[in-house]
DNA sequence: TGACAAATACCAACCGGTTGGTATGTCCGC
DNA sequence: GCGGACATACCAACCGGTTGGTATTTGTCA
């Protein structure tokens, strides 16, 4: 084999680890989530630990960015880009979120959102890390809600930023509710909300003419 | 005096605990907060604690209905309530929301909400009392939202019960996203969003004729 | 191509400090 | 003199982090 594109990847400790992370962080919070319990769930030692991450705030900051490199390649392939209006595509993205809020929370909610709280003050480096993976989230919606800007009229002033970002609020916050009341639907019922906000935002009756 | 009703309160260490448990916990979170922390704050022992709490769970339930004791008498006193308009309210309630909202996220973000986030797998009895924390306030929100309902025609149908919940997700999502940016500002422009959508919902120009 | 040194990846054992929790005692009003 | 409200002193378990070391890979040059 001429072999420069090798094995896709080798498993090693410091994936494991942040793998790990992502589930235990989403299971029991940043704080309650030790470094024996990473290395245990990743199957390696302290030391493996301690050679990828220089401290238990470091593989925070690393866990947010996994985050994002692990849930981006899923929404840039799931099927709620292929309407050809952009309001509709904005529409099927709420639709998408809605269908994946099911189960224990630990299986839809946030990892940035849950790890952000814990950590806003003790640690800037994780804060600013989250809100990075969330923005940076956020962005993949901004370009819909641009067009769908461009296209219809709205019935009130803003911004496709302000309304991206307000989706993501909106689901940070259905996440908290679905916790406390123990119950994904609650989470469910806040999308709807949400959706409704987007249909009267858009108010289909007043839609530009569109050219071709 | 016949003095059944004696003096108001007298200062005790579980009222300091307490008080100092909803500071703590809103400024670090409930993990990062020890017990130590929490008499220290007090000013008692560790004694003291273990005496009025028979665990750091057990704080954390009281925690979250002292919260409520709290929070509810300055919201029954806010000026909001004073509109004969049910619907005039709730965007007062909104507005109320909103002004509150500056300085450091630990002084306008709610514990309950805080609090859950980190104990809903580990601790059934906080998640329970924090979810109480949660309904509890927007029941007081409630009343309002049903008279609207009665007198507006909707955009939309759906419950009072429904909104009032949506509107307190509204609130703990923005509460996250201010921590994430570490910036009040974005949590008024989600209220503003959630503002609009009361607003569209309940669309004025399509209100009932009222009898009085 | 192969010898070899340097760098990387990983491990087992250990450290001082902190954790939630307890056992025992003392004060004090009724 | 008795029970509730605290204080003092203490504990085993666990915390994040360090140590000194070994196995494995990788870069280099004859």
């Amino acid at each position: 084999m001429i072999a420069l594109a090798s094995s896709p990847k080798k498993p090693n400790a410091r994936d494991g680890i942040l793998g790990a992370a992502l589930r235990l962080i989403r299971e029991k919070g940043y704080g309650a989530t030790s470094v024996d319990d990473l290395c245990q769930a990743a199957g390696v030692t302290k030391g493996a630990f301690f050679h990828h991450f220089k401290s238990k705030e470091a593989l925070g900051v690393a866990a947010a960015a996994h985050w994002t490199a692990t849930i981006a390649p899923k929404f840039a392939r799931a099927p709620y880009h292929t309407a050809a209006d952009p309001l509709d595509r904005v529409l099927a993205y709420l639709d998408f979120r809605r269908g994946l809020i099911r189960g224990p929370a630990s299986e839809f909610s946030c990892v940035a959102g849950t790890m952000v709280q814990e950590t806003h003050q003790s640690s800037p480096a994780i804060r600013d890390a989250c809100f990075e993976a969330i923005t940076n989230h956020a962005e993949t919606l901004e370009a819909d809600i641009g067009e769908a800007i461009a296209k219809y009229v709205l019935a009130f002033e803003t911004t496709a930023g302000s309304l991206a970002l307000y989706s993501q609020t909106v689901l940070q916050g259905a996440f908290i509710v679905a916790k406390a009341k123990n119950d994904p639907q609650i989470a469910v019922d806040s999308i709807d909300h949400l959706r409704r906000y987007f249909e009267m935002l858009f108010n289909t009756p007043n839609r530009k003419e569109t050219l071709s």
